[in-house]
DNA sequence: TGGATTTAATTTAGACCCTAAAATAAATAT
DNA sequence: ATATTTATTTTAGGGTCTAAATTAAATCCA
């Protein structure tokens, strides 16, 4: 006359507790109660397992205490040496690799620069096991556990069955590359859009809480987009993120990269404010198909200093992103709409006639409350985010196990 | 030593409960445990509560039955009488009210032709008065409790105030009509997007379920859509639907009816159909810029039989479409899409040139896995919708509070 | 210095809800 | 008539939560 618990209540209270610690740092039991709608009866009973499973300690009582009567809460926080996650960020020309500990804190980074579009299949796999194998000895050696494994990448993804569907960054495509990875290294191994990885990250910023529905648009080589529904990224039939960037400005416009034509990437990428700059404008020498941070640097800087051949550039790629974001916001309707990547850098010269393009596209009412503003660009987010997706999938799952 | 019940389980099951027996009728205890991942003792057990409230009956047990051995099922079934909703449809030039039983069966049907365009809000609100306190009293006249009203309406609503932003079907904007009508009746009264109304429907239908993410465009005299995920629309920070309509085909384009040009709807909506027909083709008279079914027809017959014009016309809206489309894919990436409305009637002569569109605006990887497929129109499926989306709202809510 | 007060954490007692198993019910098969 | 089968109800018990009571650990104040 047992039961299994069917019942999801603990599990999701438990599930809370960590990721109340994960994002907020040390709390006492009171106010994670507070915070997750429970009794703190229950978050006693909830911080005695984990703290019997060593996933949480104690703060020293030590730590300098807001002042004031009572009984001083005593602080319990995520074990960082519990386990760690290794995040891999893949984008063109580059790969970063970051371990991250249980409490989500980035403990290891490191870049690689590497010649993405010439990598075959076979050689991609071959690097991310060798780069991977590296830091994970680093992890261990450190007596961590190594539970989880994330890749990030630009492009489209099938995040459930781990298929990387097209990247800018790679010349093939359909490559599955997580089962790969899975096996090799015997632990979980997410892909994952690095649009949504961000997004994540955003979205806990106290800032940008409260939002239900956020939309992070990622401007840089190409145009990526995540959407997420109360905190949760948006995963459309592919499993991939929004593709935002391949949304249509001007149907048999400018040439983009995926091969059609009229995309906003194909206005308001890098490669595309370059492509356009080369023609009228002095600009330092390299591969201009693929813009290097310089290049762009020195771009931007023209617009900035009132060039007017570089002002119409970035005006013309502002009005494909704002119709762009007016389509947004017709199928859409976010609350907000953070506009970060690299390419940020030009916002301020595009804001303007993105702002117009919106107000020409659609009447007020369409609009509505929504709001538009530019987030500052951290090269480390992407993986922060990673880290953190791939710790609560893997809590997640080591909690309906057991 | 006392709890509220904060557990919130017995509250989902009853819900999911009441839900399965309007969605597939008469069921027994054990299909509906099944059904729900629920043991049959809970069923016997919730059963057991709604029949003392009234809300269910069983049925007579002389009722065919599939023969087989041990002892024969006890079909239960929701209550008729336990109570009743009005939905009210605001359409261009049409009123339709319609009352719902507890099943979610329709009990009444009227049409009422009302030139919608010339009321001003408060005409508005004493004709909803009118002729809801008229279809009232036909409910009560059977005892039936009146438990909620739904307003269905093309255009943008906000559903959380009960404020009607923006109809194609008045002349006004921004009506508060949920709250005045909440006081005159003394029900609740939800103010629903047409399209979110039929797709509430549409997805509870056998073969448009197991699409976990669902788009309904509905083509007419303009053109809504409504997205839903897991089953339920997607309300954005409006609280209103998606409008798709509004999406951009071509930016300067076409003039449309929001006071924008480019729309989707200035392309493929009934009037962009007809104004454009009326310029090359003899057509019957009439308010050209508000046609009727006959006049649609009319030029829908042309198309079909063979007629360049017509079908150059048709072509150029399914392209429209099309494109709207691919924004609509890269943006959400449905896994399906079904095109309904009145102005499906037109689909067959649009659908080639959609679908050249859709191809010639993505690569195939960001199509993905996505279906298209049209689906025969109903004019009262709006209500139907309407009605179930009040009843589950009305069930929601008495549990809620008790 | 020592109670009074305040706040945090834990323990206790009880209610709710669910499930598995047992019991009961109602049919068919032989 | 009895065995078998399937549905429903009853029973017993476990899990989880919360409110209240208790315990713990500090400050305040005389």
């Amino acid at each position: 006359m047992a039961s299994q618990p069917h019942d999801s209540s603990r599990h999701d209270n438990t599930l809370a507790v960590i990721r109340t610690l994960r994002e907020q740092g040390p709390a006492a039991r009171v106010d994670l109660g507070i915070l997750n709608g429970i009794s703190s009866a229950t978050v006693t009973s909830i911080s005695a397992e984990l703290l019997q499973q060593g996933l949480i300690a104690e703060l020293p009582p030590d730590t300098p205490r807001p002042s004031g009567r009572g009984r001083p809460k005593t602080l319990i926080q995520l074990a960082p040496e519990a386990a760690c996650v290794i995040c891999v960020k893949l984008s063109i020309n580059e790969l970063q690799l970051v371990v991250g500990d249980y409490s989500g804190q980035m403990q290891h980074s490191e870049h690689h620069s590497v010649a993405t579009l010439a990598l075959t299949p076979a050689d991609l796999v071959a690097l991310l096991e060798e780069k991977i194998a590296e830091v994970r000895s680093l992890a261990l050696a450190s007596h961590r556990r190594l539970v989880g494994i994330c890749l990030a990448v630009q492009g489209v993804v099938a995040s459930h069955s781990g298929t990387l569907i097209w990247s800018p960054a790679l010349s093939f495509r359909n490559a599955a590359l997580a089962p790969l990875l899975t096996e090799r290294f015997g632990c979980p191994v997410l892909l994952e859009n690095d649009a949504n990885c961000i997004a994540s990250v955003l979205a806990t910023q106290p800032a940008y809480a409260g939002y239900p529905n956020l939309a992070v648009i990622m401007l840089g080589y190409g145009i990526g987009m995540s959407l997420l529904i109360d905190g949760v990224p948006f995963l459309g039939a592919n499993g991939s993120a929004a593709e935002f960037g391949h949304s249509k400005y001007q149907p048999g416009g400018a040439q983009c990269a995926c091969g059609k034509r009229g995309c906003v990437e194909a206005y308001a990428g890098d490669y595309a404010l370059y492509r356009k700059a080369r023609e009228v404008l002095e600009l330092p020498a390299g591969d201009s198909a693929h813009p290097s941070e310089a290049q762009m640097q020195a771009l931007t800087q023209l617009a900035m200093q009132g060039n007017p051949d570089a002002q119409r550039i970035f005006a013309e790629a502002g009005r494909a992103l704002g119709y762009g974001m007016a389509n947004l916001l017709a199928l859409f309707n976010p609350d907000l709409v953070l506009v970060t990547g690299s390419g940020v850098r030009g916002y301020a010269a595009m804001q303007e006639a993105m702002q117009d393009a919106i107000d020409e596209a659609l009447v007020s009412e369409l609009i509505g409350p929504t709001r538009i503003v530019s987030c500052p660009w951290d090269r480390d987010m992407t993986c922060l985010g990673g880290i953190a997706i791939t710790l609560q999938a893997t809590d997640s799952q080591r909690l309906t196990e057991s």
